[in-house]
DNA sequence: GTCTATATTACGATAGAC
DNA sequence: GTCTATCGTAATATAGAC
């Protein structure tokens, strides 16, 4: 993705590069031609070919840049001490606000992964399970400390984050809920599906 | 793949559906062509257009005839009346049983939304939304008669059914937990959802 | 850094032979 | 019921001009 030198194609590499992930999400890495992109941004093919060796590499780089970024942001975001409930907290507060910002790479992320080459695949099914060993982590902690009570950390955790993710398929800004709402209502039945109904207690017998 | 002398059509028009939905499960709508398709059960290109308008027409073929099924299944599996609780257990079996069995068609029917017309993708979603209100219709009953605890009935559903059907991304026969064992965990957790986390605090003090 | 032009290949869809 | 042949279009990727 360096492409350096004080030229104006710095602005087109990061043009092409965001044309793509809009119409990918849009229509399917398949659909859409190196053509398209190149004239989302008002240039011709020949040109597109000057940022990426090949349609394949350009996916690659899309899907392999938002797993290391959302890894990166993860590192530098989430507590790594404290207790499991509050760390659980975090990382579903982190979640939804990362997805719900970038809801186009997520969802190529997880639509176009076919698409990619098998070598490039395995490099990102890597990352992912990195991703998922972070909240198993904090479920794994919750569990030794007898907060929560998990029968299985790996399915919850598979659980938790596809009932997460979801949410960006839906999600709209000025919807019904506001996304501090919908953040409250996930908490509450995350915190459930760890057997913390600690809310649900409380709304069902007030004082 | 194999060619018969005197086939008859119907073995064929099946034979092409089938080829359709494996094709595009693996590679997606606009990656596979008529080409493909025809190739994979034996027969050319011209062919192929005896038994489907277009292309489009095929997917939407397979994808309003997924629905349909689902919701006709569902129609007569599922009890209407009961203890929301039991009626919720159903539910829950019957989403992952179905589901687990069909893995193509389920990743098919969401991955190719968008690449139906406009008028396609709308009627598909009327069947849609019938089929979430099969689940959010249990929630309410539960809601209304204190059985289940929950602040938001759609949003509870939208979790519920992103975290059910998540298990067919993963899910191969032969794993490392039989499908019973999956139905009876994610069960739990979705007792715990809706604030009847009898099984967790059952496994949490045993007397 | 971007353009135009082009090589090569494949697509969806149809027509007419058998 | 299926085949072969074909039309018109568009794809990826490259070469060379400016």
């Amino acid at each position: 993705m360096a492409r350096r030198s004080g030229s104006s194609g710095e602005k087109t590499a990061v043009a092409l590069h965001e044309a793509a992930v809009r119409l990918f999400a849009r229509h399917g890495f398949a659909a859409v031609s190196m053509r398209q992109i190149a004239a989302e941004v008002g240039v011709q093919v020949g040109a597109r070919y000057l940022y990426t060796a090949d349609k394949q590499t350009l996916l690659n780089d899309i899907l392999g840049g938002h797993m290391e970024q959302l890894l990166a942001t993860a590192d530098e975001t989430l507590p790594r001490t404290g207790a499991a409930a509050d760390r659980l907290a975090a990382f579903v507060q982190f979640h939804i606000r990362y997805h719900v910002l970038r809801p186009e790479k997520v969802f190529i992320s997880y639509m176009e992964l076919r698409n990619l080459t098998e070598d490039n695949f395995a490099a990102i099914e890597v990352l992912r399970r990195r991703y998922e060993d972070l909240l198993e982590d904090i479920l794994k902690a919750g569990k030794a400390g007898r907060d929560f009570h998990i029968t299985d950390t790996r399915l919850t955790t598979l659980a938790m984050i596809a009932m997460l993710t979801g949410i960006s398929t839906w999600y709209k800004s000025g919807g019904r809920m506001t996304q501090e709402e919908i953040e409250a209502h996930y908490l509450e039945m995350v915190n459930n599906m760890v057997g913390r109904p600690l809310a649900a207690e409380l709304l069902a017998s007030p004082s």
